[in-house]
DNA sequence: AGCCAGGCTGCGA
DNA sequence: TCGCAGCATGGC
């Protein structure tokens, strides 16, 4: 498993290193697109917040990096949950293969290898809907662009802005911000998980289909959005979102069609290496 | 300069 | 139920 070094970095910030923990690839993970709050400011190494902690995540080598900015209460409490270190993602990997028909499977083994060391972060939930809810119809630098102007309104002590906090800039505030036409959906995921109406912890409880539907309530929350949300702010792992990067491939790669339900829990997985693979080395 | 982006809504057939 | 124009904006 993990091995912890807490330590003092020169201008007295706090870091730990860890070790022993594989695959795991700092650039592959925040550069797939599951996350837009962190961004690269070297070579192997990302800068960003999470729960309203803003840290570097630098890799060391093919087994080990660095969180600068955490200590080892910090990593214990958030950032092993965060980048879901607990995770066995060797055996999902083999899993993933096996779940493709014989003759996909040296293409799958491909993206596998080709996304090896992408982990599926835990993502806060609000932010996560807020996230994809803006990433519709969008592209990547722009879609970080909002939701940095959005914590940067209304953000408070580095935390993604709260439902209510978004609520009160009202529809003409979030389209201000140059939204677009998603402003109103912003601001109706604002009004029904303010109100109650929409409780996401509920929602978590309750099995995928289930929770698919009730997020689908929130105006611009279609398939895909609600299939992000669900893997990225939820951790429902059996969640497979198809974007336009994704029928290509699917097309490309699988042209008589997959059983996605062949991949079981890991088919978010499966989906961020197909992902992954066409966004960057298609 | 134009096409496109981790899509969805609302409309018409 | 299915197909598709329209949507705001700006990255490339």
């Amino acid at each position: 498993m993990a091995n912890i070094i807490e330590f003092v970095t020169e201008n007295n910030t706090p870091a730990v290193k860890i070790s022993g923990v594989t695959p795991f690839s700092v650039e592959k993970t925040f550069d797939c697109g599951q996350c837009f709050s962190f961004d690269p400011v070297s070579a192997d190494s990302f800068t960003g917040t999470a729960f309203g902690k803003t840290v570097t995540f630098t890799q060391e080598s093919a087994d080990s990096f660095t969180i600068i900015g955490a200590t080892a209460e910090d990593f214990d409490k958030l950032w092993r949950d965060y980048l879901d270190l607990d995770t066995d993602y060797e055996a999902a990997n083999i899993a993933i293969i096996e779940a493709v028909p014989t003759k996909y499977r040296d293409f799958m083994a491909q993206a596998v290898e080709c996304g090896r060391g992408i982990r599926l972060l835990r993502q806060d939930k609000w932010e996560a809907l807020v996230s994809f809810i803006v990433s519709q119809n969008n592209n990547i630098p722009r879609i970080k662009k909002i939701l940095r102007a959005l914590c940067e309104k209304c953000g408070v002590d580095g935390n993604f802005p709260t439902p209510e906090a978004l609520l009160a800039l009202g529809e003409e505030g979030l389209f201000a911000l140059r939204t677009g036409f998603r402003a109103k959906y912003i601001y109706d995921a604002a009004l029904k998980v303010s109100s109650g109406e929409i409780d996401l912890d509920e929602t978590d409880a309750c099995d995928y289909d289930k929770a698919a539907e009730m997020l689908c309530r929130i105006k611009g929350v279609g398939p895909k959005v609600s299939a992000c949300v669900l893997l990225f702010g939820f951790h429902k792992t059996e969640a497979f979102p198809v974007d336009v990067w994704m029928r290509k491939s699917l097309e490309r790669h699988f042209p008589d069609g997959i059983d996605v339900k062949a991949f079981g829990k890991n088919a978010g997985l499966a989906q961020q290496y197909l992902f992954y693979y066409e966004r960057w080395h298609g």
